[in-house]
DNA sequence: GTCTCCGCTAAGCGTTTGCTTATCGAAGCG
DNA sequence: CGCTTCGATAAGCAAACGCTTAGCGGAGAC
């Protein structure tokens, strides 16, 4: 077999199970993670990054303190994963298969351009709301990423992006919606709901369900079409 | 005079020039600091910080970069500065003032709810896109200041929050607005208009003045009454 | 001419960083 | 038993980090 190749990355070896065909919606991180990944060890680390990188951002956040945070030694992370970026590179590729399967699925049922757009704003702004810590670290520390991940990612952003254009597209072609510009309305409606990280407090007044309520209402009307 | 005690802050030796008083608006950042810092060497640190730190963040910039940026050896960052973090909280002290006048100003000018909040989100919008570098720094490097200096800037954004909701409150008690939370509404809109620094390009398709206008329109299109 | 100030630098201190190396012990297997 | 595999560790390396120290050189004051 292959001398001098290097070891998979855990990307390459996720439990290829989504939230569709193994019962139930996804709780929490921690269920979402013990969903795709085997190794309890690994499961602690991912944890323990998700942690530190939220808390000081990537780059400030040491190998040494994710290591005991998953109590283990600073080098048995490498037992794992070849570099810190690796393990930045493993949450983002979870948490964006994680969002991009959640809003699909939103966008695969049928109707009215209204219901259909309203559905995947409420998921997307819950969902992110939901897991607001590591969709935290999935959106801001995208940066430090190399171009060759970040491109891999890109591709999940994208299609979420694709799937609010169809059906702000299809609103504004049976005349439900009216936008001038679909490009830049398309940004500005998926960076309105992901800029719900910047405010929204776990404890706080509203649950996810009901900020993405809130929030699809406003871009329903911010979208219908003037009645005159 | 007081021996052992540290010099001033280059920030409590900012020039008192807002945009108000001295001649025409502010074309770019160098314009900016060279309205509110007498030194160049000062103003060519301040302006390699901003540049490091938005293409590696904060804590992945090194002070031996942002000094060979600015043509100075590495201990002559140390000659005007206490600290790195000291960089930070100048800079985003600096574009904090900065757009608090800017929407004020407009906040200022007398109109309809609706025309007051329409100049508000298109000043805000602009102001974010125009200095797009230095506005990232600003708000995704907040995290990085300690907590004392996140006290000090949170009263800009307060301030700036409270010109947003004062539009939308006056909107919605004259009927022209219609929100079912005020306080929702307005984080919601704030955090928009912020989000425009995630997509926007400074060679793309639109200015900073016009991605303000569309904008201004998709949050007035939001909050306008149902003509039931 | 001498003294003081001030912006600036060369050199380097102490610490922390990401990561490697050599090794261990338990488990699986013929 | 002998051998391999594998998760994990103790120890430490080379590099980079923020920041300090001691001192230089030109300008202004008297």
């Amino acid at each position: 077999m292959g001398l001098g190749i290097k070891k998979r990355t855990i990307v390459e070896r996720l439990t290829a199970e989504s939230s569709m065909n193994s019962g139930g919606v996804v709780r929490n991180l921690a269920d979402l993670f013990n969903r795709r990944i085997e190794s309890p060890s690994i499961r602690r680390i991912l944890l323990a990054a998700v942690d530190s990188f939220s808390k000081t951002g990537f780059h400030a956040a040491s190998t040494r303190d994710i290591a005991r945070k998953a109590k283990l030694s600073p080098a048995a992370v490498y037992v794992h994963f070849h570099s810190k970026e690796e393990l930045l590179y493993t949450v983002v590729t979870l948490m964006s298969e994680w969002v991009f399967d959640q809003v699909s699925a939103a966008a695969r049922e049928r109707g009215r351009p209204a219901e259909r757009l309203r559905r995947v704003v409420q998921v997307h702004v819950a969902s992110h709301a939901a897991m607001r810590t590591a969709m935290f670290v999935s959106n801001f520390e995208f940066h430090s990423l190399n171009a060759a991940q970040r491109k891999k990612i890109l591709r999940y952003r994208d299609a979420i992006e694709k799937l609010f254009e169809d059906c702000i597209r299809a609103g504004c072609e049976d005349g439900s919606f009216h936008a001038a510009d679909i490009g830049i309305t398309k940004v500005a409606v998926v960076s309105l709901c992901v800029s719900v990280l910047n405010w929204f407090s776990p404890g706080g007044r509203l649950s996810p369900e009901q900020v993405g309520d809130y929030y699809a209402d406003l871009v329903l009307s911010m979208l219908r079409a003037d009645p005159t």
